[in-house]
RNA sequence: GGGCCUGUAGUUCAAUUGGUUAGAGCACCGCCCUGUCACGGCGGAAGUUGCGGGUUCGAAUCCCGUCAGGCCCGCCA
């Protein structure tokens, strides 16, 4: 039997004997003695062996290869002087092996080298997904694995053992519902004709528990999304869910605070400042044109639309005229760093802001004495007073870059804020290891759809609307929250509509038709009539902030078996054709042509 | 659906911008070496340059198509 993991042995344990059980993570042969860097999931630990010392294990020790499993058992024995290893964990020691057994070993090359030596060679990801089980052995895959484990066990504790929240398992296998994204759906051979469709988030039995007194409920829920992919989205994701009843929104802000930081506490060994800041919706669009901002730096966006109404300069004033705004993104020595070049077309910074929507980026840049420098057409068109009141808004100081954005609200927004992420990560206005959460408040509860041209539930159509708008649902605030690192939204949540007329008048609200919210949503709106208890809730993704707590680029680095961008498992080869026989006991029959037999016919 | 990037030995990268036999580190195989820890030394094997077509006296390099992977837009309540 195994004593112990390699990782975890110390001087504590000199002159204990061990058995260890790992992979060969890199052998050292000098022709007469052999060391031998064992790994398991815990870490490396080096073996040593010679034909003096140890005759028995010799032989063996000399047959070993990376990668090779094997079975060692020996004597921890303390390293001393020049041979102890400071960058080794468990470098102070190392086990004279009395026997070592070899359990199996590599048969073919190996697709990429997998000791943690080598850890910083960046391997084509496409062969780490095919070979997924070697790439989870390396020292980075591993400890991102241990890390979400961490993270998962310190939501548990903290929520079971000081909260009293219970876990409860939801359906996998659902009903379809509309709205949001695409579901993936699931043939019933019971019920021929008929599908269920994968939880997109299990949203609304979460409130029926809440319904049915469970009053503490939270689940590590597994979601599915049938839509494209990205560095930090795929197609089944997990979240951290939960739902309260009897609780406020500030009780339900201040419990997730508590749990995060206790997660950063437990998994980090970090203290975070509470309470976490706040904004609301509508501020956080003004000053930083976004709902979810970056605070690690400020380049705060100032709104001059009053300003420049009438102003000479055609571009702002017949952009305001025509409903739309100006807004500034000033940036404090940008003069030095950012060139008319990279401002005008083909320019990088002219790139974001025009990826985003925006024609142009109009500029000035300040100088000594709060002169302006820019193109004469905006020099001649602002007036002096024009000039006092911009440079007194943006605060901006000699080398101060201005940047305009003028447009409809949503373009300015859009690529101010784009234009705002990427100076400050390229001028390097914050550090990488900075924390800064933020809830972001009062989300509207609705936002129009141009192309379908109605309202659109901005959170979900469950959404409680603030009490104080609830005369005019269509430009109501909700009671809505985003807990937000960094610029990257960790979660989300809500009160929920606990009453079935609210209810019934936000399907309204959105286009729903009695019948359809009956069909739909009937389940929901009935057990509203049997004494649903006020309730609120949140939802986490475990692992975007797995991403982010391990410094990952993609999500796909902290799941143990992603897919690619293409929604394809490199390892099993999924998704794949099914049997005939299969889809004809489904009464299921694809009507899909391959592209190139289309072009044949 | 769209834009951009990548694909060369098992692997990570080169290849003087279209010019001789496509090179190097690591891995692999063999020999040597008793204190290394990215051990070292000597030698060896290893390539349909993703695939298909084209331009050219000549293509890893240029063009077209295609496949795979990635980043982004759309999409993701």
């Amino acid at each position: 039997m195994r004593t112990h993991y390699c990782g975890e042995l110390t001087a504590q344990h000199i002159d204990e004997t061990v058995t260890l059980f790992g992979w060969v993570d890199r052998r050292r042969d000098h022709g007469g003695v052999v060391f031998i860097d064992l790994r398991d999931r815990m870490g490396v630990v080096q073996i040593v062996s010679d034909p003096e010392r140890t005759p028995e294990s010799y032989p063996q020790a000399d047959k070993l290869r990376n990668e090779y499993v094997a079975k060692i058992t020996g004597r921890v024995s303390g390293r001393e002087g020049g041979a102890v290893n400071p960058r080794l964990k468990t470098g102070d020691i190392e086990i004279y092996a009395d026997s070592i057994e070899l359990l199996n070993t590599v048969n073919k090359q190996l697709p990429f080298q997998v000791s943690s030596a080598d850890a910083e060679e960046n391997v084509r990801e496409e062969l780490r997904l095919k070979y997924r089980y070697l790439d989870l052995r390396r020292s980075r895959m591993a400890q991102n694995l241990q890390t979400r484990h961490s993270v998962v066990k310190a939501v548990r504790r903290f929520l079971e053992d000081q909260e009293g929240f219970m876990e409860i398992e939801t359906p996998i296998l659902n009903k379809s519902t509309p709205e949001g994204a695409r579901d993936f759906i699931v043939p019933s051979r019971v019920n021929l004709g008929e599908w269920f469709a994968l939880p997109q988030s299990p949203q609304l039995f979460k409130q029926l528990l809440m319904v049915s007194g469970c009053d503490r409920y939270y689940q590590v829920a597994r979601c599915f999304r049938d839509e494209d992919l990205r560095a930090d989205r795929q197609p089944e994701f997990t979240q951290l869910d939960m739902e309260m009843s009897f609780m406020s929104e500030e009780e339900i802000l201040d419990l997730n605070e508590a749990l995060i930081s206790h997660v950063f506490k437990e998994v980090k060994g970090i203290d975070l400042p509470r309470p976490f800041p706040r904004i609301t919706y509508k501020d956080s669009m003004e000053r930083y044109g976004c709902d979810r901002p970056d605070t690690r730096y400020g380049l705060e966006l100032v709104n001059v639309s009053d300003v420049l109404a009438d102003c000479g300069f055609k571009v702002f004033s017949g952009t305001i005229k025509g409903g739309g705004i100006v807004k500034i993104l000033p940036i404090p020595g940008g003069n030095d760093v950012i060139s008319n070049v990279r401002i005008k077309p083909g320019g990088d910074i002219f790139r974001e802001a025009a990826e985003a929507g925006a024609k142009g980026l109009a500029y000035i840049r300040v100088r000594e004495g709060g002169e302006m420098d820019t193109i004469g057409a905006i020099q001649k068109g602002l007036t002096d007073e024009m000039k006092a009141e911009i440079l007194k808004r943006t605060d901006a100081q000699p080398g101060t870059l201005l940047l305009f954005g003028a447009a409809d609200e949503g373009t300015v927004n859009k690529s101010l804020d784009r234009v705002r992420q990427f100076v400050a990560k390229e001028m390097k206005l914050y550090e990488e290891d900075q924390l800064n959460f933020l809830w972001v408040t009062e989300f509207p509860m609705f936002e129009w759809n141009e192309d379908e041209k109605r309202l659109e539930a901005l959170h979900h159509p469950f959404t409680a609307p603030n009490p104080e708008d609830i005369d005019d649902l269509k430009t109501a605030r909700a009671v809505a929250y985003d807990m937000v690192l960094n610029g990257t939204e960790l979660g989300g949540g809500s009160l929920r509509i606990y009453k079935r007329d609210v209810q019934e008048k936000v399907f309204a609200a959105i286009g729903l038709s009695d019948e359809e919210a009956q069909e739909k949503f009937g389940f929901l709106l009935n057990a509203f009539e049997y004494g649903t208890p006020p309730h609120g809730g949140i939802a986490f993704g475990l692992d975007r902030i797995v991403m982010l707590m391990t410094g990952s680029e993609s999500i796909r680095d902290t799941i143990a078996f992603p897919k690619t961008q293409q929604a394809r498992c490199l390892l099993t080869d999924a998704p794949s054709n099914v049997d005939d026989a299969q889809l004809e006991e489904l009464e299921v029959k694809s009507t899909y042509v391959p592209k190139s037999e289309e072009d044949e016919e």
